[in-house]
RNA sequence: GUGGGUGUAGCUCAAUUGGUCAGAGUGCCGGGUUGUGGCCCCGGAGGCUGAGGGUUCAAGUCCCUUCACUCACCCCA
């Protein structure tokens, strides 16, 4: 009888030996270039009080009322596994007070997000976001410069067939006038909406411009668009964000129906979509948020940040030949006495940082060749008995064939000057 | 939470109307060279066909249940 074998948690993904060489590539890009725009890592919990992301993302959204994995501490406290890092990211800034150091901070940082979704293509109950966050400037430029970054990051990544859609929310003086302005519009064609819709009128009225069903679809094309409701220091501002990326060349288009999903973002948002994914096809989102440092108990200061999903962005890279381990050298040994020289000198190579490899098993000489071929191995040392009665080894030129003598003594040497120099 | 699709070897997939149907390729291990890799040839291990029940002389194949995976809705990265 065999054991039930348990499964990871649905939703839930291994990152496999053979994907980490590309996870490392994206985190490493990344890095470089936030750090090269002025942006530094913080590192903050993947775990926080529930009251944190209650507040920071919204009662009324729909990852707080049912995506969150909240559970009761043993001390009756309520955690819960974060959902997005911006709420957390807020909460060490506030609470490490860095904004007393610098009135303008950068940060980003990167990790593991949890929502209690159903799964699909480019959707997980884990998932990791590269995330970046700009404190203390509430200007357009830098608006601009945070959405210029994010599409340099991604161009060079070569992600192709990307594009970038940004709209204006307004602010806490503009939008409610538009909100209500929407409601009322809507209140007359209720009978032409779809049931989801005529529920988002009462919970998030502006969630309805997402919707994809078509007869909603002219419904809203009729409605009042965010647009004509700015203030005019909303306008002003989207006006100046707009001309910024002009002056960088980037391309984008204004989405008036584009509504973010969380609460807190004012003014500026946008969204880079890309034509390689399934539904899911966002591949990173963001805005402003100019109220939320102060409603999480900060100064006030104003912030803008991005989103990145390294999943759905990976999925778009184009793919990547298998890799699998590899050495520099691999030793043969054949015999005990052998085995035990091969076995000490293995772990002195390894001390000088060279990728050397063996085989413990006693296997046959032509497996241990195989294994050395499998691992790409430049050369192959190989010796056993015989060779030790003559004070010597054998070494193998994988690619040549070209095979040399070495004398045993001060093999170590030898074999760190061969590898060292090429 | 609601729909659709799919579950056969580690992986990718075969198996005529239910009737030697439990297979191939690949990967793994070994042999062909009693001490020399890639190519080639040969051999081996590995599956209660997701699980449970039912129909039938007979079920991978039909029916029911359940689980898992997957895609989509919802929502978002």
């Amino acid at each position: 009888m065999t054991m039930e074998k348990i499964t990871a948690i649905k939703g839930i993904k291994d990152i496999l030996p053979k994907d980490s060489p590309v996870w490392h590539r994206v985190e490493l890009t990344a890095r470089r270039i936030f750090e090269c725009f002025g942006f530094c890592e913080i590192r903050v919990p993947i775990m926080e009080k529930t009251s944190l992301f209650q507040r920071g993302i919204g009662e009324t959204t729909d990852i707080v009322e049912k995506e969150m994995y909240t559970f009761r501490d043993r001390d009756d406290e309520l955690l819960t596994l974060r959902p997005e890092a911006t709420a957390s990211v807020i909460r060490a800034y506030i609470e490490h007070n860095l904004s007393a150091s610098d009135p303008v901070t950068r940060l980003y940082t990167m990790g593991p997000m949890f929502r209690r979704e159903r799964p699909q293509k480019g959707r997980f109950r884990q998932f990791h976001q590269i995330d970046v966050e700009l404190f203390g400037d509430e200007s357009p430029a830098s608006d601009a410069e945070v959405i210029f970054m994010l599409m340099h990051f991604l161009q060079s990544l070569n992600i192709e067939n990307l594009s970038l859609e940004i709209n204006s929310l307004g602010c806490k003086a503009c939008r409610p006038v538009f909100s209500r302005a929407v409601v009322d519009y809507l209140k007359g064609q209720e009978s032409s909406l779809c049931p989801d819709c005529r529920r988002r009128m009462d919970v998030n009225p502006l969630r309805v411009f997402d919707c994809k069903v078509e007869s909603c679809g002219s419904v809203i094309a009729g409605a009042p668009r965010i647009l004509d409701f700015l203030c005019a220091d909303c306008l002003e501002h989207f006006s100046r964000v707009k001309s910024y990326l002009n002056e960088l060349k980037l391309t984008y288009e204004i989405n008036p129906r584009m509504v973010r999903g969380l609460d807190y973002y004012t003014r500026t948002a946008f969204e880079v979509k890309s034509g390689e994914l399934g539904a899911q096809n966002s591949l990173a989102g963001g805005g402003r948020y100019d109220g939320l440092v102060r409603f999480l108990g900060g100064p006030d200061v104003p912030g803008i940040g991005f989103g990145v999903g390294m999943e759905r962005l990976i999925a778009c890279l184009p793919p990547a030949g298998e890799v699998s381990s590899s050495a520099d050298i691999f030793i043969a040994a054949l015999g005990e006495r052998a085995q035990k020289i091969a076995f000490t000198l293995t772990q002195e190579l390894r001390r000088r940082g060279i990728c050397a490899a063996m085989d413990y098993s006693g296997k046959s000489l032509k497996s241990q060749m195989k294994r050395a071929d499998k691992l790409n191995s430049a050369y192959t040392l190989i010796f056993g008995d015989r060779e030790i009665e003559e004070n010597c080894v054998e070494l193998r030129d994988m690619n040549s064939k070209n095979q040399q003598r070495l004398p045993l003594d001060h093999l170590l040497e030898a074999v760190t000057d061969l590898l060292k120099a090429r």
